[in-house]
DNA sequence: ATTGACCTTAAACTCAAGTTTAATGTTATA
DNA sequence: TATAACATTAAACTTGAGTTTAAGGTCAAT
């Protein structure tokens, strides 16, 4: 059986980030929901943690805090505002899609430069990749290389 | 035949950034190979074209500014970086490789999102996926579809 | 030689996303 | 009941990565 109540420092050793970036989402009105005792202490559900990685997903998703404060907005509206929530999440499919894409060619360029510097290396200089005929050759390795892959 | 020399517009131009972001690596030591007119003016080769988008690259893979700057250090030492600047690269494409893998399990929880949120619309509420049997079929769904995808 | 479109620098400013500090209140346990 | 280890807030501070501003110098075309 799990736990069923968190501190703030429960949930931000859970999350593995300070207490203090937790109160700042709190602050930033990313966790309306969150629940205080009568002193004024925060308690987290398990429905809370779960929601907190939601916005841990979204942050990774690049979305900045000022629109995750618009999901939570809407999380307090409950089914009233399940399309718009929809949408944001297929909107966050397509620039995570759009992420990996422009990462794939970046990781191209990456280990184009590891093969520049290993066959530099190898001859001792840098030199010689700035002739004619070695460009030929890097060209020739680049189409080669991206198709191996 | 493709132009010789550039302008601190056209690099910014082709780098897709403004000439204030030029200046802005300039000061910080990115490009201490940019030469200049007797005036001041900045003169940008096809090579410092190609050097940009490399220091593009590493940018893109989330190279601080300050560490790029090493890399620029090491572009003026020349012949004698060589290894210094192979495994730069060979750490900067294992952490590239990494942010894929973290990419993917983003978009895993934002496609079962997708899902959670079209089951809760055509069910016209969110409540389906309280109760536990519902639990039990998201837990079949991610399983199914992870590996269908 | 004047005009407009360029270029230069230093320094101040912006912005997001936290982090730190200070002053104070609460809870668990020995 | 004292004390340690928590918690609270507001406000100031930090960091990285630029952007903007101000004051001025240069270049190309008329």
């Amino acid at each position: 059986m799990e736990k069923e109540k968190y501190t703030i420092k429960d949930a931000a050793k859970l999350m593995d980030v300070p207490t203090s970036t937790i109160r700042y989402y709190d602050k930033e009105g990313l966790l309306p929901f969150v629940e205080r005792m009568e002193s004024g202490y925060r308690i987290f559900t398990e429905k809370d943690i779960a929601t907190l990685r939601i916005i841990d997903c979204l942050k990774k998703t690049g979305m900045p805090i000022k629109e995750i404060r618009q999901f939570s907005d809407w999380l307090e509206q409950g089914d009233a505002s399940l399309q718009q929530r929809y949408e944001m999440f297929l909107e966050r499919k397509r620039i995570v899609e759009k992420q990996m894409t422009e990462l794939q060619k970046i990781l191209d360029t990456v280990n184009y430069k590891c093969w520049y510097y290993e066959t530099a290396i190898a001859a001792g200089t840098e030199k010689i990749h700035h002739s004619n005929e070695e460009k030929v050759s890097d060209n020739l390795y680049l189409e080669n290389y991206q198709s191996k892959i």
